[in-house]
DNA sequence: CTGAAAGCGCTTACAG
DNA sequence: CTGAAAGCGCTTACAG
């Protein structure tokens, strides 16, 4: 294979000069027809394709998206890598990932790995310790779902659609709710306990008052499972009838937990999630949960991104309740008259 | 903040060339400990980083390596992904992710425009229909899992691992087995398959001959469901006593189409999948399986890669058999004369 | 509208 | 062992 051909052989063959190339190759400024048409010409007869190292060099801009996300295993996080991956190449961008396995150190020295490359910006979704820090940096750094220092934050309205879980429960007559609660050091984990605390507070002043345990956790199914086996180990009349969760992952353990002792979901207990990951899906019985628009959310923190006035306002979406079969009415009264 | 510092500005402060600050930053030079130390002083003084862009102009050399996977949705390429990232860390590269969405065009786009970007290699785990083309690439490439066109393969020896499947499942008992594979245009459906066919058949020539069923499918969950369910349909005298997936995802949808025909796992059925994905450890009940040594996968693949004589031989590497609890001994016999 | 030329920040023969 | 200089492949004022 031959070096490649560089603007210099497209300008030799075409016979025009290399600025006229580099202009026609832009598109950006007008270039007579003639000219065009042979530049063009050498390019396809060349097979020439632009060096975007060279042109990173020389504009210090490139076409790369860094995302850093805790951990890629993680089902959630792996469905926004995917779709902020699609969303940069809807933008003509690539993406390069790095994991910070949830370590701060690790989320920093990647940051400026990325801006050692000089990235176009940085999407990162933070790791449950990450501090309020605000760091200088050349290029235009966006929160996404977990927030980052001080930048913009990109997520779904946590309080608002924890709130859609309580709504639901309530509706179904649940009044004696546990709540699994995502790691408080983490934004996401303290709105989703705050919405849906609110809210079930909210019940107790205007209709029936709900009896509301909460216990703290991490986000992973190890943790669900733990909490829900504890909660569930007491007798039946201290049992909560509704567990709701602050992820899918705990809420899935939850489910294992339930399953091991025999108690029967959505008969006996109701279990709900928290962003519909592919596999809310598939569990038996099938998940209640919050879709988490994964596809809008990457979206919007790639627009955010790319955008000239580099906004600093956070952005909400809403989540969605998505009613599958772990909910059901509560039939805790009956279950106590037979007993 | 001020503009980053250059080479030229280290040289200056340092009172040096800026071709002995390029020396040093090397170190593959010898340089006078004296001027080594001035240099070393004015990096820290003055906060310098070198400008990577510039540098792989100049060496058309990067330190980034391209990774495509069909989908990091499906938890083993995440898997398999998250290993990538951590091996080339170690060997102080990044990584760029691209998704083919398992379709050949997409991949080969990615691979045009990882190589525009002068990437140091490429790491492609190939879409199923991935053609035996072979381009020529200025870079290394290397397939992982499912073979990429001619490249070279790191995989695990699928046709060894699934013979032990296979023995397990023989020395249970079980002499009616369904084998749910993957698509035949994979190399690791085909050997998986492969393997773990011959391996029953040869228990037919040497002990008692096992009555074998195969079902062509695609890895994910849906088609291990579907196709489980048409099997799990029949009369119980014609159901299989073991089914025997080629991937995990379609194990898990086995045993849910067993719980919903209500049929024991395992005292009725035995399932068994091929991943060990996270989520193997979590169904209930847990999955036997095999285990593919991601990180092994990933350190080889990115070691080959690295590797200054390109090399061009496969490398395989032995899955391991973990026995959980979806599978158990054959009771059919006793099923048979109770009924 | 186009060409000639400078320069992005490095690395690396080439002399000495 | 070190410095001066060329050059990687582009883009973009600067003239015309």
């Amino acid at each position: 294979m031959s070096k490649m051909p560089t603007v210099k052989d497209v300008a030799e063959y075409a016979g025009v000069s290399v600025g006229t190339v580099s202009r026609v190759l832009s598109g950006e400024v007008a270039v007579k027809p003639l000219l065009r048409e042979k530049v063009n010409g050498a390019i396809s007869a060349l097979g020439y394709r632009p060096n975007v190292t060279a042109r990173a060099l020389r504009t210090s801009r490139t076409d790369v998206i860094g995302l850093i996300v805790p951990d890629i295993t993680n089902p959630f996080f792996a469905q926004l890598a995917a779709s902020v991956e699609r969303a940069a190449l809807e933008c003509g961008h690539s993406l390069m990932l790095a994991s910070s396995h949830d370590d701060r150190g690790a989320e920093r020295s990647h940051v400026s790995a990325f801006l050692d490359r000089s990235v176009r910006g940085i999407i990162v979704v933070a790791s449950s310790d990450s501090s309020g820090l605000h760091l200088e940096a050349p290029v235009p750094i966006i929160s996404l779902d977990r927030r980052f220092g001080t930048f913009p934050l990109v997520s779904t309205h946590h309080a608002r659609a924890a709130g859609l879980i309580a709504d639901h429960l309530y509706g179904l007559g649940h009044r004696r709710i546990a709540y699994i609660a995502g790691p408080p050091d983490t934004e996401a984990g303290r709105m989703r306990k705050g919405g849906f605390v609110n809210r079930i507070n909210g019940f107790g002043k205007i209709g029936e008052p709900v009896e509301l345990e909460i216990v703290d956790g991490k986000f992973d199914y190890e943790s669900g499972e733990r909490i829900a086996r504890d909660l569930l180990l007491r007798p039946p009349q201290d049992r909560p009838t509704a567990i709701a969760a602050a992820s899918d992952q705990q809420a899935i353990g939850a489910l294992r937990a339930a399953r091991d002792l025999k108690i029967d979901v959505p008969r006996k207990l109701s279990v709900t999630g928290f962003d519909d990951i592919s596999l809310a899906n598939l569990v038996v019985p099938r998940l209640t949960t919050i879709r988490q628009p994964a596809d809008k959310l990457a979206r919007r923190a790639v627009a955010l991104l790319l955008e000239e006035s580099s906004s600093t306002r956070d952005e909400m979406v809403d989540g969605s309740l998505i009613i599958r079969s772990s909910t059901g009415p509560c039939v805790r009264a009956k279950v106590n008259i037979a007993g």
